[in-house]
Formats: C-alpha cells, sequence, structure tokens
DNA sequence: TTGACATTCAAACATCTGTTTGAAATAAGT
DNA sequence: ACTTATTTCAAACAGATGTTTGAATGTCAA
C-alpha cells in the first residue's frame, strides 16, 4: 500500500476518491458523457488511475454501480419502522418514503440514485445486475403491500398497473428534474422537503387504490352505463 | 435544387431525409451519442451533407427538434374530441389518451415523443424552447381540467402536486421502458396497447382526485388525529 | 450550349478521449 | 541497506468523431 502523502483528496487513497469523483461526474453527465479525466482530476489522481486501479472505465463504472446499490439499499429501507404488526397503509407510507428519499436525498446517495435513474433511462451493460438486485426486489415488495390493500377482487393486471402507477408518481421527481425547476424555480426538491411529497403521494395513491378496490369488488353488477363513458380496466395487457 | 436519383431516401431530398434519419438515430442513442455518419449513412448521404445544410450536427439538432414539436402537436392533440358542453371527466380521459399516445405511438412521431423525453432527463440547449413550446401549454391545460374536478376547496399546492401525480404516472412508460420490458417480456408497450393503460390511468387518478377533494372539503374539521398515522382521506368514492 | 449556382462526394483535418507505456517514486519485506 | 512489489506520473498513442475542403457533378435559366 502507499499512502501518506496526501494528493488524492487527502487520506482518502486513490481508489475511493476515484469512486467518489466517479460518481460526481457521472451523476451530473451520464456514464458516456463522463470523461475520464474529469474524473481524475476531481480526485487529484493522474490521468492512468482509472485504467490501473479499474482496468478501464466501465470496470470503473461497474464498481460504482455495485457500491451505489449496497449504499442506497442500506440507507434508505423501504420497510423503515416497519414490524409484523403494522397495517398495510403503514407499509405503504414508509415504502413512499424511503423510495422518495432515495431519489432525493442529497450527497452521496442522491448522486448514487441519479446513477441509478439513468441506468434505468439509457440503460448500460449494468442493468441486468440493478434490475436483479434493486428494481425486482422493490417491486415485489410493492406488490405484496398492494395485494394488502387492494384485496383479493382486483386482478393481478389492474394491481400491476397500480404499482407502475406509484413507481412512476415517485421517480417523475427524478426524471424531470430539470423541468420541473426550469418551470417552478421556488419548487424545492431536496432532502429535507420530502415529507409533503410523500404526504400527497400515499394520499392520491390510497384514494386511487380505493378507486380500483370498490371497482372490483362490483365488477360483476356492472354493465348497465351507457353513452361515453370512461372505460373501465377489465382486459388484461 | 438537385433530385432525380435515388440516393437519399428514394425522392425525399436530402436534407429531409436527414432529419428523418437523425431522429431515428437520436431516438435511439441520445443526440450526444449519435453519430454524423450513422445519421449520413442511414439518409443515404455523404459525411459533409449535415453540414452543408445545417450547418453543424447542433443545427441539424435545432430544427430536429422544432420539427417534433410541430409533428406532435398536431398529431396527438390533448383535447381530441373535446367539446364546449364535455364534462371534466371527458375532458381528462382526452388528455391521458392524448399524451399516452405521444408517448407510445410507433412511427415517426414515437421517435419524436421519444427524443422530447430525453430533452427532458439530460437537457440540452433546446430545453426552454420546449419548455414553452409543449411543457408549458400541457401543464397549464391539464391544471384547467384538475380545477374543475377538484373544486375550489383543494389548494393550490395540492393541485399541482396532483398534475406532477398524473404526468408522472404517463411519462413513466416512456423514461423506463428498457426496464418494464426486462422485467416483463410480454409487456406490450407499441401503438395499439394504449388503451387499457389509459383506462388504468384515468381510474386510479380519478380515485386520487377524489380522495384530496374529500380530505380539502373537510379540512376544518380535521385536526383531532393524534400519533404517527396515515394521512388518509376521509374515503367515499 | 453556356454560365452560374446548388449539391454531392472522397479525402483529409483537428480535436477529443480512453488507453498504454516506461520510468520515477513510494512502501514493505528481508 | 538492499530488494521487491506497488503505486504514481508525464508523455505519447490510437481510435473515434465533428468538421472542412476543393474538386466533381448535377440543375436551371438565358
Amino acid at each position: 500500500m502507499a499512502q501518506t502523502k496526501d494528493s488524492p483528496t487527502a487520506q482518502a487513497g486513490t481508489r475511493e476518491a476515484l469512486l467518489e469523483a466517479a460518481a460526481e461526474v457521472i451523476a451530473e453527465t451520464g456514464f458516456r458523457s463522463a470523461r475520464v479525466r474529469d474524473i481524475c482530476e476531481r480526485a487529484g489522481a493522474n490521468v492512468a488511475a482509472v485504467n490501473y486501479h479499474f482496468g478501464d472505465k466501465e470496470g470503473l463504472y461497474a464498481a460504482l454501480i455495485q457500491s451505489a446499490f449496497d449504499q442506497i439499499v442500506a440507507r434508505f429501507p423501504l420497510d423503515a419502522g416497519v414490524t409484523r404488526s403494522s397495517t398495510p397503509e403503514e407499509r405503504f407510507l414508509s415504502f413512499v418514503r424511503g423510495y422518495l428519499q432515495r431519489i432525493l436525498a442529497a450527497g452521496a446517495e442522491c448522486r448514487h440514485g441519479r446513477i441509478i435513474m439513468r441506468e434505468m433511462i439509457e440503460p448500460t451493460s449494468a442493468l441486468d445486475l440493478m434490475v436483479e438486485r434493486v428494481v425486482k426486489p422493490t417491486s415485489l415488495l410493492l406488490d405484496d403491500i398492494l395485494k394488502l390493500l387492494l384485496g383479493p377482487s382486483v386482478p393481478e393486471t389492474s394491481r400491476r398497473q397500480t404499482g407502475l402507477s406509484i413507481i412512476g408518481q415517485i421517480v417523475f421527481y427524478a426524471h424531470c428534474r430539470p423541468v420541473l425547476q426550469r418551470m417552478n424555480p421556488d419548487f424545492k426538491l431536496g432532502q429535507g422537503d420530502v415529507e409533503p411529497l410523500v404526504a400527497h403521494v400515499v394520499k392520491f395513491s390510497l384514494g386511487g387504490i380505493r378507486a380500483l378496490k370498490d371497482a372490483g369488488r362490483s365488477v360483476k353488477r356492472k354493465r348497465a352505463s351507457s353513452g361515453r363513458r370512461i372505460p373501465t380496466t377489465r382486459r388484461r395487457i
């Protein structure tokens, strides 16, 4: 090991400094657009450092994604405070809060969240790993909660669409942040501003869930209305 | 004018062929990653064609964005079939359908939709134009509809959040298409599969809207609850 | 036809960017 | 202290990519 000087982010070890710098740069501009020179400069390391420590740029990215998964899953659990006796509504609240925090948190975790978002939009080779480690567990957890909230009368197709509606509401704040801020400059999207959003998403979604539940329960005796009305969702996809 | 040969997409004129090819390539990979050589090759034109007709790569992109706005706004209106006597629910249905069609339509319009989505996620210099021409009008139209649906008792903040919840549900299908398809390969996301999604989004959202409306109406006599409870909504529906 | 203009083309150019290299510097083991 | 392995560094390399160039080709009007 070498390390007593203070070039690479004083004391941090250039490998870790590179990971940190890469997180910043890649979160800002995306993997393809990120320049290794920028990363190395921000890490206080030489241009060759990336290739020495990670083989190539992709190796650095893979290590970063790994670390991002671990950190974000540990830092913001989606079932914080949930116990065996928690109600479905409490579980749902915890889920929404955890997810929004993952996306809007400030600092390093925020960067990781943004990187994962970018991966969802513009997939690289790391997408499969991400789907397995993060997306699938999240999706299954939400589906379990929705099973409790919707009850057995709502068909699986509707339940899945409901899951997408909820995830969609949440990730929207991350995906469209640039547009949101341009439309509404005083709209806060920081870590401390999560709770009002949580409250809204939960309230709105529970309303939607109730609508589906009621529709599912009375699905047999429907079919009497006329004219151009809102089409409902029987039918599979 | 020159044009009798059949090199550039037979009969189309290389300028238009370039725009068309650029739409395809940029929709697939994004502006930065798109290669001029690929665009020209697909258009059956020479490498220098882009610089001759549009000055540079950015000029081509600007022209493309312009054309994308015009085409998409004309092709998929957000108030199709809406008349003066339409109910708020009918207006809302038309809005959701139009927006989902914009995003999921096949063919050229789909490409334009994807390009606009990319612009929202990774802004370039064209973002300001886009916000003015597309995002703001869309946002205002939805807000008008929500005013009717929510009524005066719901505060503006909640109404805006509701708008974001609805837009979020819709654009999610475009933003996360790669992940969705990996999670669920038999999940269709083509132009013909819009109607079930429309039905779900409308039903779910109307349920959420009703929850907010009821909560707003009884807001004065609330304030009696205790502890950490779900901000639930005083059901009805 | 002829001349003026517009368009296309192959080739070269300039820059950016990931990567390699070989030497120098630093740490660790004996 | 000597040797060995690890790490850093400046410089160069190699490939990709947007752009330019100057000649060639085509088009249209007089």
